[in-house]
DNA sequence: ACCAATTCGTTGAACTTGTCAATCATTACG
DNA sequence: CGTAATGATTGACAAGTTCAACGAATTGGT
């Protein structure tokens, strides 16, 4: 139930079939790449027309369920370069979706807190993510999805970042 | 068994663990990116003392298994615009690890092909690479590795790229 | 209480990737 | 035979990554 039925969709079809029967189309790494790369295509796309992207997505998320997390746990959880948090949050900020509120205790650090219409914002941003990716993973049954998360988390929890 | 442990090996121990109680760290869009950001960054630090990284790997692969694919079908299949499949060749061509073969038959197209030296390498690679990956997924008992397969593969079989 | 070292956020530069339009050679099609 | 389509290539530009340096603020040792 792939590409290989006679009415096309939309673009050309094109006979990456052959490829498909590669050792390396059976391949975890490679297929863990492409399902992550469908995912993020599928949520980039409903996320455009509200305004935001995987990027700027997952840092609001972060901001709105009172860790009011510091750029630097931004930057160590999402694997990002400090430089590239500052550019996200100007961007957040200047939409008026997130602040940073100077720690009293600790001036160095500003904790990022999202606003109310950030937080607004991300209601229906979660909404057309998880319609995205239940169509991305609709060949899984729910069981399925739930297994597929499973392993992915014992995977993750297992492995720092900085190896 | 996370990086709560006294004894912190290498980096700083920072304070991410707030944010691995966030709702955003238990979607699967989430572990996703980052299962796969881990198994990528494992990959690319084994294959650069080869020459090679991810992309050039599994280019180079493709071309070893007698598909002789040509470029278009390169890009089609690994979603890569064709331009960087001319630069990806250039480089594994200049390192004489494959070659561009015009097809008779339609001499627009190139047809890909691993050389003797590209064949080899790419075995000591996926070597490599097996091994890293084997490390990234530990915490995945055999069977787990096999279900986690197979899911990723259901949910690539039902989706063609241009969606 | 002081000074050195460290941390956080920020800026800017260099570099790699991603995206897109234009072009040339070649083939397909009316 | 001529127009349209395709494959590969080039070059321009936007977006993302990496890294070094810096100012402000805090920590720790002495």
């Amino acid at each position: 139930m792939k590409k290989t039925d006679a009415t096309a969709p939309a673009g050309p079809p094109r006979d990456t079939d052959e490829l498909w029967s590669s050792t390396l189309a059976a391949e975890t790494p490679f297929l863990l790449a492409r399902a992550r790369a469908l995912v993020v295509k599928g949520s980039n796309q409903v996320l455009r027309e509200l305004g935001l992207n995987v990027r700027t997505f997952s840092l609001l998320w972060l901001t709105t369920e009172d860790y009011s997390p510091t750029q630097r746990q931004l930057s160590d959880f999402l694997d990002l370069d400090p430089s590239q948090i500052v550019a996200l949050i100007d961007s957040l900020e200047s939409q008026g979706l997130v602040e940073r509120r100077l720690n009293p205790a600790d001036r160095r650090m500003r904790q990022i807190v999202a606003t109310t219409r950030g937080r607004k914002l991300l209601t229906k941003a979660r909404a057309a993510v998880d319609e995205s990716t239940a169509r991305t993973l609709g060949a899984l049954s729910a069981d399925q999805q739930d297994q597929l998360r499973e392993l992915l988390l014992a995977v993750n929890q297992a492995t720092p970042y900085y190896e």
